[in-house]
DNA sequence: AGAACCGTCAAACATATGTTTCAAGCAATT
DNA sequence: AATTGCTTGAAACATATGTTTGACGGTTCT
């Protein structure tokens, strides 16, 4: 089996097909554009991944992978503010450590597919969303009590996903809004602080409601 | 001058380009989608708007306004809750109240610039989200104090930009999480109850920090 | 060595799509 | 009535783009 040389250009063609979906989207993005930065011939998307659509879903599948499981181990015994924190700061981390690159057009990618959904959105949630839903489901029953309604339970679950997406969705507003700002230097910590304080703070005040 | 029909024509043309702009995003749209539905001729978009992405300018200038501005007549006397109150209130039921579906519409394609900033969205910004932003801003310095830094004004401000965007962005995440929801009835009066209280309760618990 | 297989490449193909052209129709003006 | 100007329509154009084809070269197996 030749192995070095196909498994090379194949991977070259993920890694650009990466960085090509989440630079331009789905649609405006070209093979032979992803063939180009792969350094490919452009029959290359076709002979590996047997069509465009095909190399997109290897590129969901390799940033969204299945098994990802939440590991909620021993998580169960701490205090639920504990819990949220740890939630908080596992998800804000990924999103917006500033690392290879990698990762910044995996969300970038993500963000496509919640604004303009395709049917590969559902492996996404189903592998990726899902088990962190139920681990934050979880920790805001905790938090609300028992009792509180499913209405508020919801509301509560989609307000703190809002706060955590919230910089991916919003960078391309502040930045033109206050055009000269260090945009790029989000202290994560800081960040991950100040969200847990206020989902608290907000969670209290609907509790206090009832 | 020939007053109905041509106007009529490119009329129809814009209300059809937002249709399917909102629907498919500028790139997957085509002219020929736009005039089918618009019962026009394939060159009447570029008769009437010079281009394709000209009559993507002219629908955003029909549902981003520019004179838009914030009224803050007499509001500044009203304590900072209810201004926050009638902040979120305003824009929500903008946002989520069901009616001809051009609102609907309209919020799709702002959804996708954030999603894929194209140029246009400058003038959005400068002409729909400045305004909003800067009444925000003063809610916020009331309601946290004079020596709030600058840097927990501007975590905040986004903050609730998030919790007011969030049904928008991840609705279609909830559709999948769980698929037997009656998501369309979302209350708007209950929602705006909700995210204010959680806003207030998240502010103050950020406050009491310093 | 010969056969079979696999990956790569240049070229071609078929189609989609934004845009242009030009003739015809129609209304207002002269 | 003739002219002018504006709008429409069918066709054509030029290009972009996903995909296919067939040949070439190298590796492996018999």
């Amino acid at each position: 089996m030749n192995e070095s040389p196909d498994v090379n250009t194949k991977k070259a063609l993920l890694l650009a097909a990466m960085e090509v979906f989440a630079d331009k989207g789905f649609d405006s993005a070209t093979v032979r554009d992803i063939c180009g930065l792969a350094k490919a011939n452009v029959a290359a998307v076709n002979y590996h991944y047997g069509s465009k659509d095909g190399l997109y879903a290897a590129v969901l599948e390799e940033i969204f992978p299945k098994g990802e499981e939440w590991i909620s181990g021993d998580e169960g015994s701490l205090p639920p503010e504990e819990r949220l924190h740890r939630f908080v700061k596992g998800l804000a981390e990924e999103i917006y450590t500033q690392s290879t690159g990698q990762i910044a057009q995996k969300w970038a990618i993500f963000l496509r597919e919640m604004a303009k959904p395709s049917h590969n959105l559902d492996l996404i949630v189903q592998h990726q969303v899902q088990p962190r839903a139920n681990e934050l489901r979880d920790i805001l029953t905790l938090l609300l009590g028992p009792k509180t309604p499913d209405q508020t339970l919801a509301y509560c679950s989609s307000n703190i996903w809002a706060l955590m997406l919230d910089h991916l969705l919003t960078q391309p507003i502040l930045d033109r809004l206050t055009p000269h700002r260090p945009n790029l230097g989000l202290d994560v910590e800081d960040f991950v602080d100040h969200v847990v304080r206020f989902a608290l703070g907000g969670i209290n005040a609907v509790k206090q409601r009832a």
